[in-house]
DNA sequence: GCCGTTTTCGGCCCGACTGTTTTCAGTCG
């Protein structure tokens, strides 16, 4: 029995209870032991006493028991007799919760969309008590909208929304500070709005000019504290701005960063100390004296907890944590992935080159395509000996960074790499990667992965699953088996820092550094603007929980070659 | 349904907003 299935089995039993418009504390319960099993790592076979689990009780254990001996429970089933299934979708519609659902289930007999349809046609629902004309034609319109759109973005295609926005509030006067809040400041793969927090004296001046931002479409919401807007882009984004006084700034700040999970955790550890946190700062129970703060470190600190870089608030796990020093972008000396114009780049090796002294960094490898990428004008041997050339010139003139001279091999379809290995120790920095023949079995990709990965002469596999983020899946990888291969041959293991592709995924990610993994964080640019995603793929690293040390692109150049120069030394002594 | 340094009952995070009411329940973040 696996545990993804218990969990799933408990989640659908808390939806259905949802449904029942049971007690919200009795579908949280059967959440939270979901929960529990999820952030646990062991196996369902390694945990000896589920019971003695925090969150699951005699209720819940007796359920997850009888699933793992029947399949199948009686509690689900006896849910599922009362309850259609027909009206779990509809629980995404905007205004229609649990409670709501079932009245329109017991008292109107609506199952499922049509159903719910007919019902308000008819006139029905209106003359629901608690329900009115308004009620309605809300729902109708949910409905009717409900599909145009992804549930979720992916963050790439916000980023371009936030940048305009930053531009425009700059302009903004009356704006004493402001920050982007909720999912977009935690970097999650994918967003459903954007949340501005905004600290002001003068909030009706600021919301009249925040409804006429050039980006404006339309104006859903308007008032002192929030307004809601739909800004032109590809979905018809939304953005919140809330309007507060400056003393909450840092206190709205951290309620509406979120998740939902690490704020309850927040509260519940306030209230063990007598505190009540809003979004208004921390309230002392006993003397009603608010307090408010000047930064998020100072907010933490007053209840006794290190600060938590937004990028982990996530379960509410991190809250009684002991949180290690995560990789900050000033620790970054290099970048180990980018393209110029000797294959399918923007820019030419000495703009590139010229461009990351700029930024200050140590070193970075240039790495074209290889020969078997023709669409990319991948370069053979001959060429990436005059490239060598050219880089070696480099080298002589600049002593303030090292450029690694290097490739991006691909790793063709029947498991063979592009170059020889009498070759391959001609370069300084070898990565292999896949970008062909997505669709073949995940044993077919785990053995050209394989093969790249034992080779001593390739130092990195890149982009490890070939996702783009909301786009594709990428290709089949046994994503734990890889990382084990990886740390096994010293192979480094990429955070490719495009927010399309953000791979390997930060939840994994945590896993290779458990398992001793050295992980590269590159920007994989083809242009110099891309150079710039170095600071979104350094946030995924830190939403993994990555340590400095962890990631190569720390350390300084000598430790670099070092580390490159043993794992061919490691090939001659076999 | 779960839990207990206020321990077997009575809480469970907090506040805004909406639409419905006439004091509040439901939903949402």
């Amino acid at each position: 029995m696996d545990k993804k299935q218990v969990i799933k089995h408990l989640e659908t039993i808390a939806v259905y209870l949802e449904l029942k418009g049971e007690n919200a504390f009795k579908i949280s319960a059967y959440r939270k032991a979901a929960q529990t099993l999820e952030r646990d790592e062991r196996s369902l076979d390694e945990i000896e006493d589920i019971g003695s689990l925090s969150g699951v009780g005699k209720g819940t254990k007796a359920v997850i028991e009888e699933y793992i001996t029947n399949g199948e429970t009686e509690t689900l089933m006896q849910l599922q007799k009362e309850v259609p299934e027909g009206l779990i979708p509809l629980l995404n519609v905007q205004g229609l919760g649990g409670k709501k659902l079932s009245r329109l289930y017991h008292e109107l007999n609506v199952q499922d969309e049509t159903t719910l349809r007919e019902a308000a046609d008819r006139g029905d629902i209106e003359a629901l008590s608690g329900f009115g004309k308004k009620s309605v034609e809300k729902i109708l319109k949910a409905l009717d909208e409900q599909g145009t759109r992804p549930e979720r973005l992916p963050l790439s295609s916000v980023i371009p929304t936030y940048e305009a926005l930053v531009i425009e509030l700059d302009q903004i006067a009356s704006i004493e500070r402001y920050a982007i809040a909720g999912s977009f400041r935690r970097l999650r793969e994918d967003v459903k709005d954007l949340d501005f927090i905004i600290a002001t004296n003068q909030p009706e001046n600021v919301a009249e000019q925040l409804v006429q931002l050039s980006i404006v479409k339309a104006v859903e919401a308007k008032g002192s504290t929030k307004v809601t807007v739909v800004v032109e882009s590809e979905w018809g984004l939304s953005v919140d701005f809330r309007l507060v006084e400056p003393e909450a700034f840092i206190t709205t700040l951290h309620h509406f960063t979120g998740s939902k999970d690490h704020n309850v955790e927040m509260r519940r550890l306030a209230k063990e100390q007598g505190y009540k946190i809003s979004e208004y700062g921390i309230e002392n129970v006993e003397t009603g004296d608010v307090k408010t703060f000047d930064d998020e470190t100072s907010f933490f600190n007053y209840l006794g907890v290190d600060y938590i870089p937004p990028e982990i608030r996530e379960t509410g796990e991190e809250v009684d944590s002991s949180i290690p020093a995560l990789v900050s972008i000033n620790d970054i000396q290099g970048d180990l992935h980018m393209h110029t114009t000797w294959s399918d780049g923007a820019q030419s090796l000495d703009e590139m080159v010229n461009r990351a002294r700029s930024y200050g960094y140590q070193f970075i490898a240039i790495t074209d395509h290889s020969k078997y990428l023709q669409v990319a004008n991948g370069l053979n041997e001959k060429r990436l000996r005059q490239q060598r050339q050219l880089i070696d010139e480099i080298n002589q003139k600049y002593d303030d960074i090292h450029v690694f001279a290097g490739v991006e091999m691909d790793i063709l379809p029947d498991g063979t790499l592009d170059f020889d290995d009498d070759f391959l120790p001609e370069l300084d920095f070898v990565i292999a990667s896949i970008h062909s023949n997505f669709n073949q079995d995940e044993e077919t990709i785990m053995k050209r992965l394989e093969q790249a990965i034992k080779n001593p002469y390739v130092h990195m596999i890149a982009h490890p699953t070939g996702r783009l983020i909301g786009r594709r899946n990428g290709y089949p990888v046994n994503i734990e088996r890889f990382i084990d291969l990886a740390v096994e041959h010293n192979t480094i293991i990429e955070l490719n820092a495009n927010p399309n592709r953000l791979d390997l995924a930060w939840s994994y990610l945590q896993i290779a550094q458990d398992r001793g993994a050295t992980i590269a964080i590159n920007t994989d640019a083809h242009n110099y603007r891309m150079l710039d995603d170095m600071s979104t793929g350094v946030q995924a690293a830190r939403k993994g929980w990555i340590k400095p040390e962890t990631v190569i692109n720390t350390w300084p150049l000598e430790h670099v070659q070092r580390f490159l120069m043993k794992k061919k030394g490691e090939s001659s002594e076999q």
